[in-house]
RNA sequence: GCCCCCUUAGCUCAGGGGAUAGAGCGUCUGCCUCCGGAGCAGAAGGCCGCAGGUUCGAAUCCUGCAGGGGGCACCA
């Protein structure tokens, strides 16, 4: 529709200009061309509004009105057009007739879940070239990637619920989505956790020892620690007569390889349970492994981390590290592995350098504060060698566009990874979305959470305890640039000052109306479709009617919008202005029980506001019930 | 010291160069013999942090300053 009305007005300055009434120049011809059309900021101006008047008079000579009336009496003759209007300094509003919203109303209903949907790729962050280029619709996003070696916190919550909305908006807008975690499985931190573990075991059994500074406190360590006592007993607390004298490492892999599979089972069951679907789990240990022969593609989803054997992966990057810890100069180990491949890259195209026995990458030629090591003095990567093997193998998956979200405290880390991928010839990628902090309060009290001591709040005690819908909803209903305030007191209730359950409402009230009807009018299963189908639209002329025929209108916009910003959060916006415009219409106009005609058609309107309630929702992976 | 984000109504926040700056909550006033009142209508409430600049036009873009948050590892 936009692009309709934008025409309009463009060929109306052409006619304008061919008869004489216009002297374009080329740079004005340039403005007409990008004459566009907006909404209004107040819908009494109209549907559209134009601006051009006001951008060509300077160039043209004459005063903006003037040129306003000019075009808009080239502007009358469209069946979509009712009224145009030259407005304040030289605004030109344009008001669609009946006719054209009641042909959007139709839509809405007949285009059911792909109501609003793109069909060209909307320019995600506006750096993808409008190119339209098939190979350039493609999209990772890679989204909440916690460790391994704890529960996920509320901050996490955000990144799943912020990423699976800006997925499903993408997907709206034409783009072809992978949705990614990336599981950092192979650093010293995964050691670290199963040491913790191996500690509050040995506590169990009754030995007095302590947990390091730099072990994990977190009563779950000592609640994996429980499991293994249970089950086993103290089986671990010392060698046995098979064990070979490494037995306190084979110890600590398999506490570690324990408490990294519940971990990571926990992590997926949430995301399964909070309807956040991930196409590829990704770990990071599968970067230090050979690379599969079979050219094939590497589907991670059952390649990488299903089904795999916990001890023995744990083993071969032990043997890893220990590799490369000993090769001296050289820093390519465990040969033909994706790591040791983009390394090789990296050092192909002289990015790296060697100093004080590390081994550094050159990020400085691409912008970044300093260089960055990539193998320590001990022979050991930094998390940076592999997370830049990993862009690698997701850039040569196919995907041609790259979204990372990460936490504000990773701001620091966007300027290397992009000069990484600069490097390995992808300039501009990854895109980063930082999401703010999420501070937890209750009833006004800030919940003190401490990493050290362990104690905190996690996401799925919180979705327990506040439902998933409204936490997902909250998370996403603020700018990810804004920090969340998030109140458990407040977002528990479930009444008016909670956005969610006055959009949900909507919905569960028009289903409820719904039901109604089919008992008013006897309709057979099915036979309300039908019925509605015959429904004459023309009979939609009430105010409140055309108000929520004009919003019913706009999703598609909404999702270029939230597309081409990577801000869903909008999304919640456009969800509650459309709840409003129904309860307004509901309100003012009886539905079920007023002239059936009439009630036919308002039904229509109804069940397709329903349906729109229930497409926006579903973008914000957030469910649209039926009754409440 | 350097980098990123923020500063708009009592509170929480929208406003991607345009018209009289908006919404929710809270406060006050109305609306159910009738489809779900988890609703609707109305009122009150603003030097858009401060100061310059760009522009026909700035809450919006640029610069500086102040205040708040986060970050600046051979950690992950």
């Amino acid at each position: 529709m936009r692009y309709h009305v934008e025409t309009i007005v463009r060929s109306a300055i052409q006619e304008a200009a061919d008869a004489g009434e216009l002297a374009l120049t080329t740079e004005a011809f340039t403005e007409v061309l990008n004459a566009a059309v907006e909404r209004p900021r107040d819908a009494s101006h109209g549907d559209w509004a134009t601006t051009i008047a006001l951008r060509l008079a300077k160039e043209l000579g004459q005063a903006p009105r003037a040129i306003a009336e000019i075009i808009a009496s080239h502007l009358q003759s469209d069946e979509l057009i009712a009224a145009v209007e030259v407005a304040g300094p030289g605004f030109i509003n344009l008001r669609l007739s009946e006719r054209a919203l009641q042909q959007m109303v139709r839509d809405a209903r007949e285009q059911g879940s792909n109501y609003g949907r793109v069909a060209v790729g909307g320019m995600a962050g506006g750096t993808v070239s409008d190119t339209a280029s098939g190979s350039l619709k493609t999209i990772n996003v890679e989204f909440i990637s916690a460790n391994p070696t704890g529960p996920m916190h509320v901050g996490h919550g955000r990144w799943a619920a912020l990423g699976n909305a800006l997925c499903n908006v993408l997907e709206h807008a034409g783009w072809q989505v992978t949705r990614e975690f990336y599981i950092n499985d192979a650093g010293v931190q995964m050691d670290l956790f199963g040491a913790s573990i191996v500690v509050r075991y040995l506590q169990l059994c009754g030995l007095e020892v302590k947990l390091a500074d730099d072990h994990y406190a977190g009563s779950y360590i000592t609640a994996l620690a429980q499991e293994i006592f249970d089950a086993e007993g103290t089986r671990w607390l010392e060698p046995t007569a098979e064990s070979d004298e490494n037995w306190e490492t084979v110890r600590l892999e398999y506490f570690r390889e324990f408490g990294y599979q519940r971990m990571l089972e926990n992590m997926k069951n949430i995301c399964a349970s909070l309807n956040v679907p991930f196409d590829v789990w990704f770990s990071e240990r599968s970067l230090y492994e050979p690379a599969e022969p079979t050219g094939g593609d590497q589907n991670n989803a059952s390649g990488c981390r299903t089904g795999l054997d916990p001890v023995s992966s744990g083993r071969v990057v032990d043997k890893l590290r220990l590799s490369s810890k000993k090769s001296t100069g050289s820093q390519t180990s465990g040969g033909g592995s994706p790591l040791s491949h983009t390394l090789a890259v990296l050092k192909e195209g002289g990015y790296l350098y060697e100093k004080d026995d590390a081994t550094w990458f050159r990020t400085t030629d691409f912008g970044d504060d300093k260089d960055r090591v990539l193998i320590k003095a001990d022979g050991s990567y930094t998390y940076f060698a592999p997370d830049i093997a990993y862009h690698n193998s997701k850039l040569e998956r196919g995907s041609a566009q790259l979204i990372n979200i990460w936490g504000a405290d990773h701001h620091g880390y966007i300027k290397r990874m992009q000069a990484a991928c600069t490097a390995l010839g992808h300039e501009g990628q990854p895109q980063v979305v930082l999401g703010q902090l999420v501070n937890l309060f209750r009833g006004g009290e800030a919940v003190r959470m401490s990493k050290r001591t362990g104690e905190m709040v996690t996401f799925e005690e919180l979705i327990e305890e506040v439902g998933a819908d409204a936490t997902k909803y909250l998370m996403l209903a603020r700018s990810s640039d804004q920090p969340i305030d998030f109140d458990i007191e407040v977002a528990k209730k479930q009444d008016s000052s909670n956005p969610v359950y006055y959009v949900q409402y909507a919905h569960a009230r028009i289903c409820s109306l719904l039901r109604k009807a089919a008992e008013q009018y006897g309709f057979e299963d099915g036979a309300e479709a039908t019925l509605l189908d015959t429904a004459d639209l023309s009979l939609l002329v009430h105010p409140s009617e055309l108000a929520l025929a004009r919003v019913l209108s706009r999703l598609s916009e909404v999702v270029v919008g939230c597309a081409s910003d990577l801000a869903p959060f909008r999304l919640t916006h456009y969800a509650e202005e459309l709840a409003t415009a129904f309860h307004r219409f509901y309100t003012d106009c009886q539905v079920v029980g007023s002239d059936e005609e009439q009630s036919k058609a308002r039904l229509y309107l109804a069940d397709a506001t329903r349906n729109v309630l229930a497409v926006t929702l579903g973008l914000l992976g957030v469910s649209a019930p039926q009754r409440m």
